[in-house]
DNA sequence: CGATTATGATTAA
DNA sequence: TAATCCTAATCGC
């Protein structure tokens, strides 16, 4: 689930639900007991998303910072709230929900200042109105990295995903391969503007879906797991039917068609 | 019941 | 590049 629609769609929750009361913060598992002992009771100011960080700032002036990595899940229990099933890093409630957090690849209590300094690492992001494009494209056009290498640096776009990489480069027909300097300027405002679209989408629906209902035959809402994806760990393209094939990129695997992304 | 896998990132080598 | 961390669902035996 984590990339970034799934941190700014948290964050949008964490508001509505937590924000401007005071919380009650618990480390059922234990391995945040610390942590939770010193949240506990602060009133949440607000949750923030930047690509696929989260930061939760209290009345303290200290940050929650999580980041979800692979496998980590933050998920909602509503009343009546039942006990943490599992291995809950972190749970943090009020009369109404609790928001139960597992398997983080990071959960910490941080300044302020370290906030910034993690922002300050990290690219634009399309699902924020600051996101500093120009900066994104600048690094694109002095870059022979491969896109693929660099669509995943979330130091270069902060916020996509493995799975949204591969379905950006299909849906704009580019071959992961290709050297980033080698895209035209319309090829990355395409490349952007798919971007800000796709992770819009997917911050609402709680889900990647880039297919598009038309061509597929379907309603988006009720769409198969299937129908969702156009190349993304598939074996056959969903708008073509050739063959899938998959490049190491970027450490990752990318699943790309050879013959819509020439 | 053990092995495998997953939409991630950091550290070490 | 590889090893490592974190968890839970799924798959094969």
């Amino acid at each position: 689930m984590p990339e970034g629609h799934t941190i700014h769609r948290l964050a949008r929750l964490l508001n509505g639900s937590l924000a401007g009361k005071p919380v009650r913060a618990s480390s059922p598992q234990g391995r945040f007991a610390d942590g939770a002992e010193r949240l506990d009771g602060l009133t949440l100011l607000g949750a923030d998303a930047w690509g696929k960080y989260l930061f939760c700032n209290f009345d303290s002036g200290e940050v929650l910072h999580v980041h979800l990595g692979l496998i980590g899940k933050f998920r909602a229990r509503k009343a009546p709230i039942p006990d943490p099933v599992g291995a809950v890093r972190l749970r943090l409630q009020n009369g109404a929900i609790a928001w139960d957090l597992s398997g983080p690849t990071r959960c910490e209590i941080i300044s302020p200042i370290e906030q910034e300094q993690i922002w300050s690492r990290l690219g634009a992001d399309p699902l924020r109105s600051d996101a500093d494009v120009a900066a994104a494209r600048d690094k694109f056009t002095h870059s022979k990295r491969a896109v693929g290498a660099l669509v995943l640096d979330q130091s270069v776009v902060a916020g996509i995903g493995n799975v949204y990489r591969a379905e950006l480069l299909f849906l704009c027909g580019i071959h992961p391969a290709r050297p980033a300097n080698s895209l035209t300027e319309e090829e990355f405002a395409q490349l952007w503007s798919e971007t800000v679209r796709l992770l819009r989408l997917g911050e609402r629906m709680g889900r990647i879906v880039t297919t598009d209902p038309a061509e597929i035959g379907a309603t988006r809402s009720r769409m198969k797991a299937e129908e969702r994806l156009y190349a993304y760990h598939r074996q056959i393209c969903k708008r073509c039917g050739s063959g899938i094939e998959v490049l190491k990129i970027g450490g990752r695997p990318i699943w790309y068609c050879p013959s819509c992304q020439p």
